[in-house]
DNA sequence: ACTACTTATTCAACGGATTGCGCAGCAATA
DNA sequence: TATTGCTGCGCAATCCGTTGAATAAGTAGT
């Protein structure tokens, strides 16, 4: 329950529009936290009423009017109080996991495939993570400190979990051969 | 919405009651799964009314009766429909993250204390996963290969946060060392 | 000219998940 | 003896999340 939590941080230094967190949410702390724009308008809507942020209306023309959201007192008193207990662990819910788990019942060439896939997921996304990385070392990284450990939690995993898909591979072309020379 | 998949996995190889499914679900599953009794119960129920499980009832005497359940032909078939078909990538959402992401706002120590924490957590998680994987490894993997490639993952998954966790230390004690100096 | 994408917000319906509670008896420990 | 813990099942309320759609106007590409 810290979608809440999630938007007040990002609230924190930036006035923002519900469709400027849905795309931050997309990309930055889509790291870490996802969530839909519809999920974002409706916990905006809430914490409105609960007065942890307020807006202002911004008509434009050309474009659609929007609501430029700010954190409150009450909103930073809420937040500080949520980084003070300590964090549930994150329930792991991994469907691709749970057909490796399974894959006594699949063939192994469909594994390898759906591993591929999402091997390419996983080097796309080390990608930007490590170019985003590079650009904060360049400016220094002691700014943004908090953003870069972040970055680099995202590398070290999609690392992780291309090592670990070599070792699938090979385990996995080495039984291909066992069970094709008997 | 594959706690159902994740159900027929388990009941692949062995007949369970709902009882030792959430113990395996506390257990080997949960590493990349993971769901309370009250879930699988009526996910039991559900999957019982549409003949993807059936059980039959055990009296016991001591201990309260149960009903054990194995899968159908039925369960089996959408099992392997599910297998098929590509898995949505997992959505993220690390709460202790959206903390580090938010750090600017929490003093050093308080972060430094949660994360202790939790790397006893893993470094715990990592050491019954290594015992399990070379209990596997000497009984030859191959027998039980998949259970072993989701410890593998299980394993690098561990050392990679606390190869982080050591990351956040030294940056937040380099960075301690500036501000009380200056 | 038509299609598709971007900006911007919101509603409605459904299903999945969490929290809290209740029952029931046995075994072991403090 | 009182409390805790394990085995075993289940219901109900509420909340969270997903999917799908509607509205509305501008801009960019085929």
């Amino acid at each position: 329950m810290s979608l809440r939590h999630a938007i007040l941080v990002l609230l924190q230094d930036q006035e923002a529009s519900g469709y400027d967190l849905a795309r931050e949410f997309a990309n930055s702390i889509g790291l870490v936290w996802n969530a839909t724009h519809q999920q974002i308008y409706l916990e905006l809507g809430k914490l409105n009423d609960q007065n942890m942020v307020k807006f202002r209306h911004i008509p434009q023309d050309g474009k659609p009017d929007k609501k430029l959201y700010r954190i409150t007192e009450e909103g930073r008193d809420e937040l500080i109080r949520w980084l003070r207990k300590p964090a549930a662990p994150p329930r792991i819910r991994d469907a691709f996991m749970v057909k490796i788990a399974g894959g006594a019942l699949s063939d192994s060439s469909s594994i390898l495939r759906e591993l591929d896939d999402q091997a390419d997921l996983r080097r796309e996304r080390l990608h930007t993570f490590e170019a985003l990385a590079r650009k904060l070392d360049e400016q220094g990284r002691d700014k943004d400190l908090f953003t870069y450990l972040t970055l680099r939690r995202g590398i070290l995993d999609q690392q992780a979990w291309l090592h670990w898909a070599d070792e699938v591979k090979t385990a996995l072309n080495k039984r291909e051969i066992l069970s094709t020379s008997a």
